[in-house]
DNA sequence: TTAGCAAATGCGACTTAGTTGCATTAGTAT
DNA sequence: ATACTAATGCAACTAAGTCGCATTTGCTAA
């Protein structure tokens, strides 16, 4: 993708163009697996600040460029794609022994049994194991 | 579950009997759904000091006593009940608007397919929408 | 181009779940 | 009863994430 393309995924959603947005956005689009806080801040060059951090990964995540990850490590990741809608869902792998976290791009959602009374809407899958780095 | 068979629930898994612990246990038989350290808290007649619950907790997952629930809201949850193993997984359900965490004891872990060089040991499954109650 | 406004940044202080070290207390085995 | 070990309580700490506010920057419309 090109730094022109970066551009527009930000004006398509409405966001201004700044330094820190497609530093970020370059990274994201280079990463072949889910980012934490930590991962973004010591792969960016310049460090950006904790809370501008945040609050861009909101911003991005409220518009669908990325979406969230809790792969239960208390450690939130974040990865290129929309929040999954209905049929676009994926599973996400953790691994073991590195940690990281991997969109399962082709997994369908399973359809799961609720008790009388329970409504489902939604199904978030975490596939855990050893990755094939490791 | 008498308060004999909670004491023996302790000793079978080598842990000691206290006043504490006895409470803990007996407040999870009684609860039918997943509890929070806050739900603990305040459920919890004489209060019980921060370090001690969470060891408590912790000593209870590792024997397999409780098990520990993730359920994507920063906070654990815990339910009585071992860590799931090969067979006897279970999915969760987080209600969208009480928050309540409930046990889906029937459910069946779905079969995911992960790409070449990757491993699956263990499926986690929540699942997300509208409980009875609300 | 520039003036002006809203949005983004950076900074610091804060919140909160959970942890750790340590002295004291209470279970348990002998 | 004794003595040893594990559990408790307390306080201080850690770390992810948030919030308020002053300053800067991107965008728009004159």
């Amino acid at each position: 993708m090109e730094s022109e393309e970066l551009k527009l995924l930000l004006v398509k959603h409405g966001l201004r163009k700044t330094k820190v947005r497609l530093a970020l956005l370059r990274h994201f689009h280079h990463a072949h697996h889910a980012q934490s806080y930590k991962d973004l801040q010591s792969a960016l060059t310049n460090d950006i600040d904790k809370s501008t951090l945040y609050r861009n990964l909101s911003s991005f995540e409220e518009v669908g460029i990325i979406h969230r990850i809790d792969d239960h490590s208390g450690i939130s990741k974040y990865a290129l794609g929309g929040i999954p809608s209905k049929g676009s869902e994926h599973a996400h792998f953790v691994c073991d022994r590195c940690e990281t976290v991997y969109c399962l791009e082709a997994s369908t959602p399973p359809e799961l049994e609720v008790p009388e009374g329970f409504k489902a809407s939604q199904v978030q899958t975490i596939v855990k194991g050893i990755c094939a780095k490791c």
